[in-house]
DNA sequence: CTGAAAGCGCTTACAG
DNA sequence: CTGAAAGCGCTTACAG
């Protein structure tokens, strides 16, 4: 590949004279710039982003996303979203996978790399250590879901939604509801928790913390979580007639679970997921969700990382979308 | 964030010396390596691989996967087996979502970006100027699923699995089968093709080209293509009553259409998809499909975009799994 | 055991 | 309209 070096002496110009032609400078002689653009042309010059990072800024115009279960389908559409509102503003987006045990070596290497800004997906905080990386390097660290982060928060508000659940699931004649976590860490924090608790009692369910069950997520997929928390949940009979996954994945392997229990969906049980994924329609039943609006979200963590915001909490309500896997009040 | 010139200013030694401490190499001074650690510690400095990489070779040390449709499930199955394969070699992968209209545009975003490999999961080729550019930038790419690509292939053979299937669905008292295949590019080249005719008419089904049905993917996503075609296929009536699918993302779409048009899978019709994807056996019915060693080959894109192999081809053998989607002999 | 120097491919004032 | 020069933060011979 040739440099602005080799460039400039094949068309006798200076070095700078070929970046004013690259940066589109309309100020270079026609002739200059001709002989110029041919050659790029016809070599297939193509700029090096790491050498023009480096003198403009010092640092990589991309955004790592970090992912600590990377079977979750919802990672992907928030991939996504992310990459549509990325492109846009010059960013790239790049995922990692994480686990607890690796989430330091990943950290150091997005350092490394010195990404714009880092977006934890993951459950776990980042070690001090790590974090004195990540400040000293002046990147970005958002951690959505956590109600609680310092930086950035992206709230979202699941009142309306649970609220609107329970009524149905009330209506549709459930008498006993109860929440698949996945996880013991940032439980009371969690807004979807919280909704639970208090709607729940408002509809006349009797909830409390007995009704709510953890697992290893995200040690293990979120469908295998659902699978294994659901056959173990009602191995010794119908204990409930509704529940709650943490999210549409979880959700996906509970109703199989439930199923190899013997029991049927929604007909015995009703289920209703979280974050309103693409699938979910085309599922047998087709699973009620809670989902909020992506897009949204997505834009709002890219535009923290990427410095083009500095307000501190956007917030977001969430949707209850109801479909065939709850029993509804008509049945 | 310090740079080896601070350090090397703090520690009062030269920045030749920051290096080697940094590197690990043994010969420097304790005194001195003592001193250059705790200023690396309490500074949380950590080594900016950006302008390491410029020096050292010019590019970086991230590979590109560009994928159409990033909807399909499969795709991050695949990316999953190419971190864990890349990590072992220091590399990093970003994925890059392309459309015919965007894929010279990323192209040229991640030749700027000096990867060191392009993997590319699309149905179009790549212009001549693209390609240039490519070349000329000395990165090495592949085309996975083109039997025909020049660098780089890893050919899957689906003769047995397919042949298994063509069996079962015959003992099963299917009689008539196709194919939703979702586009007309590289059709003839395409192995799955190949198999569903040869063997199609060696069990007994009168299958040809009239049985392969055409969509608009990668344009809309595969769950959508297959629902939408199954519909289509199926409005006037039952046509067939075994159905292979591209992928297992457009067999999901095509079973809920086949329902929709008051058919039963798999009493009515057998369906089999493409990939054994981590959801298959979540589904109701549980999916049939023919699967490929998914990290075998990870492994070898990945092993040929770092280098680390000449070899231009590489064999792997599809596996045909059975499961409720089809009719069973017994029955 | 250590350091001065050239180089990677770019950008950015600055001078003419 | 153009170019020489310093700088981004590193690596890599080379000399001592």
């Amino acid at each position: 590949m040739l440099s602005r070096k080799e460039i400039a002496l094949r068309a006798g110009v200076s070095k700078t004279t070929v970046t004013r032609v690259l940066a589109g400078d309309r100020t270079v002689l026609p002739e200059n710039r001709e002989k110029i653009e041919r050659i790029v042309a016809e070599s297939g010059y193509t700029r090096n982003m790491l050498a023009a990072n480096l003198a403009k800024n010092k640092r990589s115009t991309s955004i790592a996303m970090l992912v600590p279960d990377m079977t979750n389908y919802y990672y992907m559409q928030m991939f996504n979203e992310m990459v549509s509102c990325a492109r846009k503003c010059g960013h790239t987006i790049s995922i990692y996978s994480i686990s607890t045990e690796t989430l330091d070596e990943v950290i150091n290497e997005v350092v490394g790399h010195r990404v714009c800004g880092i977006i934890n997906f993951g459950l776990d905080s980042v070690s001090e250590e790590s974090l004195k990386k990540v400040q000293s390097a002046d990147i970005r660290i958002v951690y959505p879901g956590w109600p609680e982060a310092e930086n950035y928060r992206f709230e979202i508000c699941y009142d309306a939604a649970v609220r609107e659940a329970m009524e149905q699931l009330r209506a549709g004649g459930c008498r006993r509801v109860c929440f698949l976590f996945g996880t013991r860490r940032k439980l009371f924090q969690d807004g979807r928790i919280k909704a639970f608790l208090r709607y729940g009692s408002q509809y006349g369910f009797d909830v409390s913390e007995k009704d709510i069950f953890f697992g290893q997520y995200t040690d293990r997929s979120a469908v295998e979580e659902g699978y294994a928390a659901a056959k173990e949940l009602f191995a010794g009979g119908q204990r409930y007639d509704g529940m709650f996954c943490l999210n549409d994945m979880m959700a996906y392997g509970a109703i199989r679970g439930i199923r190899e229990c013997g029991l049927r969906v929604p007909a015995d049980v009703s289920v209703v997921g979280f974050d309103n994924t693409l699938l979910d329609r085309y599922f047998t039943p087709a699973l009620s969700t809670i989902g909020i609006p992506l897009a949204e979200e997505a834009e709002g963590y890219i535009r923290y990382c990427a410095g083009e915001t500095m307000e501190p909490v956007r917030k977001a309500e969430a949707v209850f979308f109801p479909r065939d896997s709850i029993r509804r009040r008509s049945e």
